[in-house]
DNA sequence: AAGTGGTCTAGACCACGGC
DNA sequence: CCGTGGTCTAGACCACTTC
């Protein structure tokens, strides 16, 4: 028997589907029992290995835990350690609410360092947008994206200082951001930096520099970030 | 059947390191072929389900790749991101000879910040060991771990100006480290920590405190890092 | 067309946990 | 003891890739 001729989605999936839902409409909580096994082969109507097919992956996802000789139950939440986000998730996840204002929004061409690092030739035409990032009117950081032009030249009009451009990138653009590699490292404020951050020329600035690549391993952001130190740390988990 | 009454392993886990020995003795490059399931199965004289789920383990672990209707494939081989490493490992991973001085070694009693962060009262004995960091001569970090005192006190006359603090732990204290959470900030040189790191006051420094789990999610080391900014930076993978 | 991985069945025995 | 997850069988059909 095929397992989509009915629907077009695989048995096991609409099985780890149903628990999902139930999980996020929070009929099951944190450490509540799933259904076993067997039980989950009767209501579904599959064979055993089938349902274990379901619950190994809801597993390998970290949603549910599963101890021999016991039951499988529903995980604690996840804490996300090292997760790419974006300044507006990052402020809505604590709660705050984020604030730009935008300092440069322009195509630029005479900037072959960078793009190198969105690996395009040296005189590529290039979108620029710089922001100054406050809470609670105080600037705390400086971020400067910069993207390809050819794809993204209309992101110069977006209502960037109101809304995210990773949200505006994902649903306007069609783009699935992936993962980024950051370089960080330490200097300190001069010039124009220390004047768009209010600080005094010689304070330590937190500089983050991080390409930003799509599901397709291709780069899409350039940003170089100033962010003041004692407004900002980072938080890394690494693991052994 | 029984699957361990011939020799106490799974046949599924057989064929994993059947396959990964092949892998680790270069008689599989990256990017080879590895056996397909059916033969997998018949070589190893196992159902099809069972080859399937050794291969799936693999893929899971990264090792392999599998490709519908190609085959299954041995995975480039992997880049370690957000590991945590000691500075003997980092430096040795990139071919250099790691060198380290110790300025301080002592059991300490009054540090109660450090205590909180390590999860002891705030007037337990801790170890302090200071180390500076070369490279060629230079000095590039200044780094401070402090450990309970309890477990740790014969460290102060471990020779760890030339052995590994992680190896030593993991070795001879039988401590298996989990994790750490590091939290990274700038700050600028001043005082001592200038002078021990040759910099003249107000030049830029990362500032790496971290925590270090062991297996047992119990903090076993605090450490404080200054990095001289234009020796060193940080490197960080995010995923979305 | 031949071979590969992806899904699935309808059973089986084992090892473990809790009662 | 009974229910749980862990391993396993000997097949099957499907979707896909390669030739």
């Amino acid at each position: 028997m095929a397992q989509n001729r009915h629907n077009g989605l695989p048995a096991y999936q609409k099985i780890q589907r149903a628990i999902r839902q139930r999980i996020e409409t929070n009929k099951l909580k944190s450490g509540d029992a799933v259904s076993s096994e067997r039980e989950l082969a009767r209501i579904h109507g599959v064979s055993l290995m089938t349902a274990r097919h379901a619950l190994a992956g809801l597993e390998r996802e970290g949603i549910v835990e599963r101890r021999r000789g016991s039951g499988t139950f529903v995980a604690p939440p996840r804490i996300h350690f090292n997760r790419l986000m974006s300044y507006t998730e990052q402020m809505g996840s604590r709660g705050l609410t984020p604030n730009s204002k935008i300092i440069v929004a322009k195509i630029i061409g005479d900037e072959p360092e960078v793009a190198a690092r969105l690996g395009l030739p040296a005189t590529s035409r290039i979108v620029k947008i710089e922001r100054v990032r406050h809470t609670a009117d105080e600037p705390f950081a400086l971020e400067t994206c910069f993207l390809p032009a050819d794809e993204f030249a209309n992101l110069i009009d977006a209502p960037l200082a109101r809304t995210s451009l990773f949200a505006t990138l994902e649903h306007d653009c069609n783009v699935q951001l992936a993962y980024a590699d950051e370089e960080v490292d330490a200097t300190v404020a001069e010039g124009r930096v220390a004047q768009l951050l209010n600080l005094r020329p010689g304070a330590p600035l937190l500089r983050i520099r991080q390409v930003i690549y799509s599901t397709k391993t291709k780069p899409v952001i350039y940003v170089i970030g100033f962010y003041r130190s004692e407004r900002h740390s980072l938080f890394i988990r690494r693991m052994r």
